[in-house]
DNA sequence: GTGTAAGGGAACGAATAATTCCGTTCTACT
DNA sequence: AGTAGAACGGAATTATTCGTTCCCTTACAC
């Protein structure tokens, strides 16, 4: 609480939080939301972003690096190579990068260092699945973007609170991977299955 | 093209079949989008439904009892349980009645009837479910309500054109079976995989 | 004290969309 | 042939939503 600059750069990273969560749970969703959320005013947003798109954009690179540093890092990973995968399927899923990704698609004009940066991740993702297929511990006939659908799956769950949607993602992610590695086999699933009423209640749910 | 009689009745259908078609593809679709793609004026919409929430209503309804028919159906299949099991999967993501049920929550207010529907809806798919795990061919660690979610997964693909969408659907229906049949095993993946191409197009729809 | 960066939030203007309404067409029946 | 009215097309209406701009206030730096 010392000096308007300290405030101004707490809310920096205060605004972007609260775009992340908001544009994550609907990607349509009004400016006037994130700045609520963020507990500042639209002034506030628009000192920081020229426009609505500029901060969309600014979201969807800040996922792609994401993507690729979770990538890296599993690639980096010289121990057994199931492990080394799974770990990174669960590293994505977690870092839930698809949400400031694809799923912003059609809402802001990609630029041209998205695009570049699109591509870094897209070989890197090939690289990972390569080196899983090549050690033998995933199934051949499963390619990249088999994969990076797999992931759109996923991160199409929403069910109640963050927390619980978390959980049922690697509840299904652990259900696909069963099918994914070499030999098949099921493993135990993690998470409690959904309740009934936790399906019915979406019923009433404005969209 | 005998009557104005007959050319109503044929819009009945025509209308119902561009609702499906439009709402489908964009839950929160104009409903001019409805009549355009009827190829009618919006009056014709109007003399048949009081409202667009109606008209929600009403495909909702008949998703639910699509969902129900196919059901019923797989149901009274008395072969081999696994493939019984099978075919109603394959079944239901080829009604894509989730795009017609789950998805449309929230843009309508649900009606007791469509409560009733969906109950039954949800005993019959139970009694599906009991019945491969009965058998012993379904893993038992997997829920109704889980499968519920695994529709819902497999729904959200949405890829180029309907029948690329259909293929890819059934592409991952049959990975993530590999998974929830006793003993897990692989086998053949249908459909080609996505091409790098399909999936970067997205960039650029918009949403 | 005062200049100025930072911010709050009302006001503006451009869509977007549900619904209504009015004039037109075509059929059935006299 | 003439006419009542069902069925329609689509413009007009009205409400609402949102991105963006603007103006005024605040509080720190000097």
């Amino acid at each position: 609480m010392s000096g308007r600059k300290a405030q101004a750069a707490r809310n920096d990273e205060l605004i972007l939080q609260a775009a992340r969560a908001v544009f994550t749970a609907d990607p349509g969703a009004p400016i006037a939301a994130v700045a609520e959320k963020a507990g500042v005013g639209i002034s506030a947003l628009y000192r920081r972003y020229p426009s609505k798109e500029a901060l969309l954009q600014k979201l969807c690179g800040d996922g792609l690096e994401l993507y690729i540093e979770v990538t890296e890092r599993a690639l980096a990973d010289e121990g057994d190579p199931w492990e080394a995968f799974a770990g990174y399927m669960r590293g994505i899923v977690d870092a839930d990068t698809n949400s400031l990704t694809i799923k912003l698609a059609g809402t802001f004009h990609p630029t041209e260092e998205l695009g570049r940066s699109a591509v870094k991740a897209g070989a890197l993702a090939t690289e990972m699945h390569h080196r899983a297929v090549a050690a033998g511990v995933l199934r051949p006939d499963v390619t990249p973007a088999d994969i990076a659908l797999l992931f759109e799956q996923i991160a199409s769950i929403k069910l109640g609170d963050e927390e619980r949607t978390s959980q049922l993602r690697h509840r299904y992610l652990t259900l696909v991977m069963d099918s994914l590695r070499v030999p098949p086999a099921h493993r135990d699933l993690p998470g409690p299955a959904p309740e009934d009423g936790e399906l019915s209640a979406r019923w009433w749910q404005p969209s």
